[in-house]
DNA sequence: AGCACGCCGACT
DNA sequence: GTCGGCGTGCTC
């Protein structure tokens, strides 16, 4: 009988904390099991065992405490999970209690008693599925519908992605835009469960409509489980239980946090829209990308997995082009729609020429006129929120910044405030100057806001409907903004990025980017990449049944190779091309990176701090370490910032490295100087 | 990350 | 006289 317990604890410290056993609780201690601790000046706090023993910890000065309570008779953490949550720990170099904190609903953390025990139970309520019975067909009987059928070139995919699976675990289909995909995923789906394996369906929470979930709903009924994250924490401690219970959903349709949920026969993870900067969580830690984790999950469980996009992430291409991954193409649209023709508005020329009606160009409003009157749809993407992105006094050149953060405000006109979009501080729009008291204060550049008020002043009878953060905090304000525009009640939606991502609609025939340069002229190498995805993927929006679509794309740089590549629509080039600059200058997939982020109140103290973190990075890796620098935003929340760069070849040993890095960090945080500092980092950055 | 302890300003 | 500001120290 085990005398101590290693358990988790939800703090960012490293490592495990050793708690006594006492005699009463040893039976029902297990692995994975929650349990109640005193914890710091905390009464309690609940943790996960994580494993039982016999050594009392090894340094003399810790003063061992009892275990209060073990919460559940059977584990809630299933050992997978445990292992998987080390290795995310390990890998992006943060504490387990992190990816715990990240990975479990915070009502299962919370003690929650009695709701474990009931097993099998658990009902998803306000799930996709409200039935409450799980009677599934037995073996071999068909709980669910019919499925889609495919075209030639779809049933050439799927073929193909059942080949190159032998060969490989990881397939990536690249599929152009409308392309089909879903309906392939949908028969690969139905093969998996068929042979009584799980489903893990990953993407970006914003393609994960009920669009979406409808349609899989339709063919596999109540064995589909959603994991959203606009979910109530209740509704996705249901779907936890109910994975643990012997009555699981057969497949998951979830965003990044899904990956955390208990699988126990996991055959296939499909990751749809595998580009998308969203799989990685950017704060708090754990910085993960839900991707990679996915791949480790299934590498870990033997599943196959199937990336799937029209833009792949050029470390992913690389990875299939080079035999790592198997690749399988898919160029045709469905129901041979052609790709649209994508016409260059040369905005630089046109501003010489005083031709430009604030943000549009005339042969813009000329196709959004066209196709209003023949009641066709128009999406016109503008990559800024709110009124104008800067205020600035005509006299004296003062501009409104944030108290707190190193940003000019953005001028909401709506609400009459100035918001900061780093840190949320704000303001009503001052009607002077304070520096000079004059008031003539004028804004710059277009935001969603300002494209919205214009182009409902262009066309006055067209109903408009705007999609960005602003107006979608709600998930039913989001739904009513997709389903209006998809039933045909809205003729123009205007937003950011939002409206790129994956949604179908039949009847757009024009899509405009009104500004393709704030992307390129993003300071980081990933720049390229994002503006091609970025762009083709607007693009392909348009231009579905029976006609050409037109993309309008407005920018001040019409002369770089990139334009004309989204233009012929040619992701092969972009990638070729920008593969020759990631090796000449070591990015990725060529190297590995980590960024180490160092904040604090005070700026001489983040110098300081950030020189240290430098030269001691450099007697352990040289010229691999770059900085330190500045970030874009060098202040956010009233910290300083300043960032140091690691470009690691492949070869090295990226793990050695880690645990350095980690107590480097350790090491000089107990300094005095640096207490209230902060070091974290950013492995893979995107 | 919390949370408590501890030492300095404007209020009933 | 005290309520409370957040610096700093610790967590099996």
């Amino acid at each position: 009988m085990a005398a101590f317990v290693d358990v988790i604890i939800p703090v960012p410290l490293q490592g495990l904390f050793t708690y006594a056993l006492p005699v009463g609780l040893q039976k029902q201690a297990q692995a994975g099991c929650r349990v109640v601790v005193p914890f710091g000046n905390k009464r309690s706090t609940t943790g996960i065992i994580v494993r039982l023993h016999d050594n009392p910890p090894t340094d003399p000065t810790v003063n061992v405490k009892d275990i209060m309570e073990i919460v559940d008779e059977e584990p809630c953490i299933l050992p997978s999970q445990l292992s998987l949550w080390q290795w995310i720990a390990d890998y992006y170099v943060c504490s387990i209690g992190e990816v715990f904190k990240a990975a479990v609903p915070a009502k299962l953390r919370k003690q929650a008693k009695a709701s474990i025990p009931d097993k099998g139970k658990g009902n998803a309520k306000g799930q996709a599925s409200s039935q409450n019975s799980y009677t599934l067909p037995l073996e071999g009987e068909q709980g669910y519908g019919v499925l889609p059928e495919l075209s030639p070139a779809q049933s050439a995919a799927l073929a193909a992605i059942k080949e190159n699976w032998k060969a490989h675990p990881v397939c990536l289909l690249h599929g152009v835009t409308s392309s089909g995909k879903t309906e392939v995923y949908i028969h690969l789906i139905a093969e998996a469960i068929a042979q009584g394996k799980q489903v893990l369906y990953l993407l970006p929470e914003i393609v994960l409509t009920s669009q979406l979930t409808d349609r899989l709903q339709a063919v596999f009924g109540d064995r589909l489980g959603v994991y959203h994250s606009k979910f109530t924490d209740v509704q996705r401690s249901h779907v936890w239980q109910r994975q643990l219970s012997d009555k699981p959903f057969d497949i998951i349709v979830g965003v990044r946090s899904s990956v955390f949920l208990p699988f126990q026969r996991l055959g296939l993870v499909i990751v749809d829209e595998e580009h998308e900067v969203n799989f990685k969580q950017q704060e708090p830690a754990p910085r993960y990308n839900a991707r990679n984790v996915a791949l480790i999950m299934a590498s870990r469980f033997k599943a196959l997995t199937l990336l799937g996009t029209a833009t792949p992430s050029f470390e992913s291409y690389y990875l299939a082009r080079t035999g790592k991954y198997g690749l399988v193409e898919l160029n045709e649209r469905y129901g041979q729609v052609q790709l649209p023709r994508i016409e260059i508005v040369d905005v630089k020329e046109l501003r010489r020429k005083r031709l430009m009606n604030g943000a549009f160009s005339q042969r813009l409003i000329e196709e959004i006129r066209l196709a209003l009157d023949t009641h066709q749809q128009v999406i016109l993407f503008q990559n800024r929120r709110g009124y104008a992105p800067q205020v600035q006094c005509h006299v004296c050149g003062w501009v409104p910044t944030c108290p707190r953060c190193d940003v000019p405000m953005t001028m909401h006109a709506r609400s009459g405030m100035m918001t900061c979009h780093y840190c949320g501080y704000t303001v009503p729009v001052p009607n002077q100057c304070p520096a000079c008291e004059n008031k003539d204060l004028r804004q710059h550049g277009f935001g969603t806001e300002r494209v919205e008020e214009d182009i409902r002043k262009l066309f006055p009878e067209a109903r408009i409907a705007r999609m960005d953060l602003d107006t979608t905090t709600t998930r039913q304000a989001y739904e009513q903004i997709i389903h209006d525009f998809a039933n045909g009640e809205t003729d123009i939606l205007v937003g950011t990025q939002m409206v790129t991502k994956g949604l179908d609609f039949e009847n757009v025939s024009v899509v405009g980017i009104l500004s393709a340069d704030t992307m390129l002229n993003q300071p980081d190498f990933r720049a390229y990449e994002r503006s091609f995805q970025m762009m083709a993927q607007v693009a392909g929006r348009a231009g579905r049944r029976a006609r050409q679509g037109t993309v309008i794309l407005q920018t001040m740089n019409k002369e770089l190779p990139l334009i004309a590549q989204v233009v012929a629509n040619d992701y092969g080039a972009a990638y070729h091309d920008q593969m020759l600059e990631r090796r000449q200058f070591a990015y990725p997939p060529f190297t590995r990176l980590v960024v180490v982020y160092v904040k604090h109140r005070q700026l001489s103290t983040v110098e300081a701090l950030a020189r240290e973190v430098t030269v001691s990075l450099r007697q352990l890796l040289g010229t691999r370490v770059l900085g330190p620098d500045e970030p874009p935003v060098g202040r956010v929340h009233n910290l300083y910032i300043r960032r140091i760069m690691l470009k690691l070849e492949n070869r090295l040993p990226i793990s050695s490295i880690k645990e350095q890095l980690s107590n480097l960090r350790n090491q000089l945080l107990a300094q005095k100087p640096y207490a209230s500092a902060t070091i974290f980092f950013d492995v893979d950055p995107l």
